[in-house]
RNA sequence: GGUCCCGUGGUAGAGUGGCUAUACAGAGCUCUGCAAAAGCUUGUACAUCGGUUCGAAUCCGGUCGGGACCUCCA
């Protein structure tokens, strides 16, 4: 099936070949590792995931996917240095060696966030490498090297400045994101950091080296540049050296559009000569929690892991935000995402139904799943097809022909959505004691006498079990 | 100051000119001793004002409200 993307390149949707034969080259901008996860971190790499996992099963294409760690920023490095609060016992004590810090602090912090992506469903076997920006330094500063020698930066104070106003020049700038150049900055704050630049618009390439904060030693004419790398550049020299440019698509949150993306497609023209960084830009939009915008001001700040000690699954939480198109603004509430956890279970006990008489077998899709899909990834229009799928399939009419063709459909899905399980429906343990009330309360039930069969029942729910009775006998279940 | 997006039923969320979105919650029914589960049926909507049109949630304009980016927040 033909796979559609919206581009912001382009604005427009656009249909979607790879580049190069049958592969499929993606890029996303990763976590700067200084904490766990939270939930707009998640659906910033629910994207990918949704877009890999939909390239892999509706197009049939291979996919090398390749997700950055940033380990070396502002955060990271104040994160780590001396007298942090946010420095935990698990990473060791701290030395004099401010990059040893860096390390022990990234490595910790990334190792959470990995972790918490898999919790939440995004296939993290599936990327292909999660490079880190300090393991590309060398990289990185070849890049420097030749922007500088190009004519499109220059080198300040020991710090190294692209110069936007060159490169303008010789290419176009604002590309994904329109910029106003007469009312640029009007009204809004301007950084007012410590390094000299000779326009506001241009940005850090290298930064020249801080009393004790971690540098790498540089040299560019013989000019010693101790320092550390911007922001924008890792992107541009990992994405290089791993996928080729240009390669499918680069992925991030739209407050990514500018200046980061902007200015990593104005590094790799400008230093790599490359047409184009990317063929498709995607972008998906922020969500808000309660109706507003998540923070930490206005208490509706959650990590991933807060909301599994709220009892939450992750995987609801990942099905609450498949409800809604990644290009529009998510409101996150926790009652969404308890209904959500209602409609994934009776999904799945219609899997498990289907699953006690046949194994999936492939050969029927869901066409309208999969065009929702191929449809610049609308999740909403493609759930809403499954839910009519499921319901004009009931179990009770399904021969096992052709319950086993249902299985097989949903199972096809599921290698997109990724919330369902297919093994067989997990036998319950029922404790003796339990048991024991039950098989009274059967016997009480048979013989009519409601009043004491009421009586146990209630004595099971006061012990977690619901009883279903059936007209040969009961099931016990756990209250969940 | 600039650029742009959004406002749909109790809740979340699709829908770009006429036709039930869907899910959860609610109501009714079937089944059941009563339940539970499941199935069936079902109500309530398109911020506001004006315009275009035979017809507008959908197009155009104003107003009100919310949000994003221009600040190394995903």
């Amino acid at each position: 099936m033909q796979l559609h993307l919206y581009n912001t390149l382009s604005k427009t949707i656009q249909p979607f070949t790879p580049l190069r034969d049958n592969l499929v080259r993606m890029y996303s901008c990763g976590p700067t590792v200084y904490g766990p996860a939270h939930i707009g971190n998640l659906r910033a790499f629910l994207l990918p995931d949704l877009i890999q996992r939909v390239m892999k099963t509706i197009g049939g294409y291979d996919v090398r996917w390749v997700m950055n760690v940033t380990d070396i920023d502002d955060k990271t490095i104040a994160g780590s240095a001396p007298g942090s609060d946010s420095w935990q016992d698990a990473m060791g004590e701290q030395t004099p060696d401010a990059r040893a810090n860096l390390r022990a602090y990234t490595r910790y912090f990334e190792a959470m966030f990995l972790q918490d992506l898999a919790s939440f469903g995004i296939r993290t076997e599936d990327m292909a490498a999660n490079p880190r920006a300090t393991e590309y330094i060398e990289s990185m500063q070849s890049l420097i090297a030749d922007i500088v020698r190009n004519g499109y930066a220059y080198v300040r104070d020991g710090s190294v400045y692209f110069d936007v106003a060159a490169y303008r020049k010789d290419h176009p700038y604002g590309r994904l994101f329109h910029i106003d150049v007469e009312n640029f900055r009007e009204g809004v704050r301007i950084d007012a950091d410590e390094y000299e630049r000779e326009s506001v618009s241009d940005f850090v390439l290298w930064k020249g080296r801080k009393v004790d904060e971690p540098y790498w030693e540089f040299t560019i004419d013989g000019i010693e540049l101790p320092g550390r790398p911007g922001w924008h550049i890792e992107c541009s020299a990992m994405s290089y050296e791993l996928l080729g440019l240009p390669f499918d698509i680069h992925t991030g949150g739209v407050d990514l559009r500018f200046p980061h993306h902007e200015d990593e497609l104005a590094q790799c023209t400008a230093g790599y000569h490359a047409p184009e960084q990317a063929a498709f830009w995607v972008h998906n939009e922020f969500l808000e929690v309660e109706g507003r915008k998540m923070s930490k001001s206005l208490g509706n700040f959650y990590t991933l892991r807060d909301l599994i000690a709220k009892g939450m699954d992750p995987l609801d939480v990942r099905l609450a935000m498949l409800g809604s198109h990644y290009r529009s603004v998510l409101n996150f509430t926790i009652d969404g995402v308890q209904a959500v956890a209602t409609a994934r279970r009776r999904v799945q006990d219609y899997i498990w139904d289907l699953r006690d008489r046949a194994v999936p077998v492939p050969g029927l899709v869901i066409d309208g799943v999969e065009a929702a899909l191929a449809d610049d990834l609308h999740t909403p229009r493609a759930l809403a097809e499954l839910y009519a799928f499921v319901g004009a399939n009931p179990v009770s009419q399904l021969d096992d022909d052709r319950a086993a063709l249902v299985l097989g459909a949903l199972q096809r899905v599921n290698t997109i959505i990724g919330v369902w399980n297919f093994d067989e429906r997990p036998t319950v343990i029922i404790p003796d004691d339990v048991r024991a009330i039950a098989e009274d309360r059967w016997a009480a039930r048979v013989a009519k006498n409601w009043a004491e069969s009421d009586r146990l029942r209630d004595i099971l729910a006061g012990l977690g079990w619901t009883v279903k009775d059936g007209k040969t006998g009961y099931e016990l279940q756990p209250l969940s």
